[in-house]
RNA sequence: GCUCGUAUAGUGUAGUGGCCCAUCAUAAAGGACUCUCAUUCCUUUGACCCGGGUUCAAAUCCCGGUACGAGCACCA
């Protein structure tokens, strides 16, 4: 094939033309953007906990189309349960650095749906004035039977003036939670179960379980359940596009059918698939909450943890978090990634400025003999000569190194060739014994490496070279790895 | 059970009827460079879920099957 190939390329080059190679669309798919039009995004958690790993997701997407469109990404809290999953007050302030941090700048606008029970009202009150929503008496288990058997509710047959009476029952504290629910009327009939005639508002108990907003609180018993709050909402804030999970198409249905019945038309909705990664199983904020307090890991910032904040500790560089995401796309399959990829877009970005560090883990002493200079200079990175040198001090003559490395004869890295008793036998690289690396007993302290690992956090005891890089300096334990310096080792943070 | 969605190398991803014996990344293996098992560079390995159909032509369109996932909450 290659022969023809010469052949050809020699007597008739122009038969090859045209041939030439496919190549890979670069960064997120094109959206479908009228010409002129600044498209709004929004990213839109329930503030019950800090952001975790997935939420980088809708983070990154979103903020990144904004920015190539010159759009507006909307940081919106969809904070109306106070029972299943209550919001967290901490949360509200902690969310919006963490969208900073990882797009690199703050987002455009900060919505709480907790402020904005009053357009819900309004909208909700519109709808049972205008005939497409009811007042439910029914409870949960009831209406489930109508909603298996297809057939309507008593309730929705309910005149706009019975519907009014019973939203006012809800509002006064008549009714209490359970008792009532607003529903959008759509088609019991429909072929989809979930979508028949969904619940629009419900009553909370507020008294006992307040919102944890002070100024919210337990002002408000009749509380809109997300389909209905986060269809109005992206109306009101003039949504254009949603990004988002595809365990949320039938809600896409669901507000459609809304929308249709206020004439509104719906936003361009892109899904993508679920994400496992490899070495985290399925980590919920909730469980995730729980270990914390039974004290399996030491907080959100737990470098274990699949949080913002732990990859923040972690030493996982916002970009690339956001390159990982973007390679990913936005396609609807479900994939299982391994960390390593996160781990490879990381090293790109940390390598050119973690300056080198010789860490000696399980050391043994080893005294040398024969000429020894009294100190040696190191260049604190190979690459980068202008990142200056090391002073390694060697008097006296005694280095430790791993006692892995110590059954053979070695080299002391960028310093002398010894043999296994620590005779120096040469100054200069002599044959081709493994180089290692190593610390002298004088220019070096004892230390932790810290490894992550899924069920603890391993702390490995060694000595690291004497430094002054502050805490949060991204180093590389040579032959080891990259570490970050915290206040109590050195934490792994991949090779 | 009902409804919806997805299926390309180990893992991700490009590809919307002919430039496809299929792109790129990552992983693995080998090599070059390097006084790190790092970085950089080179090479190799490796895939269109199965079965029909439409068409001159299918990874791409249609039908069926299978697998996996999600929804059917007075959670988000």
């Amino acid at each position: 094939m290659g022969h023809i190939e010469s052949i050809l390329s020699s007597e008739a080059a122009h038969l090859l033309e045209g041939r030439k190679k496919q190549e890979k669309r670069e960064g997120l798919p094109q959206l479908k953007v009228p010409d002129g039009a600044k498209p709004v995004f929004r990213f839109a958690p329930n503030p019950n906990g800090p952001l975790s790993f997935g939420h980088a997701r809708g983070v990154v997407i979103n903020g990144t189309y904004a920015a190539e469109h010159n759009g507006t990404l909307i940081l919106r809290f969809d904070d109306t349960d106070t029972t299943v999953k209550p919001p967290s007050l901490s949360a509200y302030e902690l969310i919006p650095k963490e969208v900073e941090w990882l797009l690199g700048r703050p987002a455009d606008r900060i919505v709480l749906a907790s402020d904005r029970i009053q357009h819900y009202y309004e909208h909700a009150e519109k709808m049972l004035t205008k005939g497409f929503g009811y007042v439910c008496e029914c409870t949960a288990e009831t209406f489930r039977e109508f909603r298996e058997a297809k057939s309507n509710c008593p309730c929705r047959s309910k005149s706009v003036e019975q519907n009014k009476n019973g939203w006012n029952k809800m509002l006064d504290g008549t009714f209490k939670p359970g008792d009532a629910v607003v529903r959008v009327k759509t088609d019991m009939t429909l072929k989809n179960p979930a979508l028949r005639d969904w619940p629009a508002l419900r009553l909370q108990d507020t008294l006992n379980n307040p919102h944890p907003r002070p100024s919210i609180g337990s002002t408000y018993k009749v509380w809109p359940l997300l389909d209905f709050q986060s269809a109005v909402e992206d109306r009101l804030q003039g949504v254009t596009h949603i990004i988002r999970g595809k365990d949320l198409m039938d809600s896409t249905r669901k507000q459609t059918l809304l929308y249709e019945h206020f004439g509104w038309t719906y936003p361009e909705t892109i899904y993508w698939g679920r994400v496992k990664v490899h070495e985290w199983g399925g980590f919920s904020t909730s469980t995730m909450r729980a270990s914390i307090e039974s004290g399996v890991y030491s907080g959100w910032d737990d470098p274990r943890l699949p949080t913002i904040q732990g990859m923040q500790t972690r030493g996982i560089q916002a970009e690339a978090l956001r390159n990982f995401w973007i390679e990913l796309g936005v396609t609807q399959k479900d994939i299982s990634v391994p960390l390593a990829t996160l781990f490879s877009h990381n090293t790109k970005i940390i390598d050119e400025k973690a300056p080198r560090l010789s860490f000696v883990r399980d050391p043994v002493e080893i005294h040398l003999s024969g000429d020894v200079q009294n100190d040696v200079e190191l260049p604190r990175h190979p690459n980068h000569p202008d990142m200056g040198v090391r002073t390694i001090s060697l008097a006296p003559p005694t280095v430790m190194i791993e006692a892995a490395d110590s059954k053979t004869k070695y080299r002391l890295k960028e310093f002398v060739d010894v043999d296994e008793l620590g005779a120096v036998e040469s100054i200069e690289r002599s044959d081709k014994r493994p180089i290692i690396q190593w610390v002298s007993l004088t220019s070096s302290v004892e230390s932790t490496l810290i490894v992550p690992l899924q069920e603890e956090l391993k702390r490995i005891s060694g000595r690291v070279e004497t430094n002054n890089f502050p805490i949060g300096t991204i180093v590389q334990l040579e032959r080891i790895g990259y570490a970050i310096i915290t206040g109590d080792g050195y934490l792994l943070m991949h090779e």
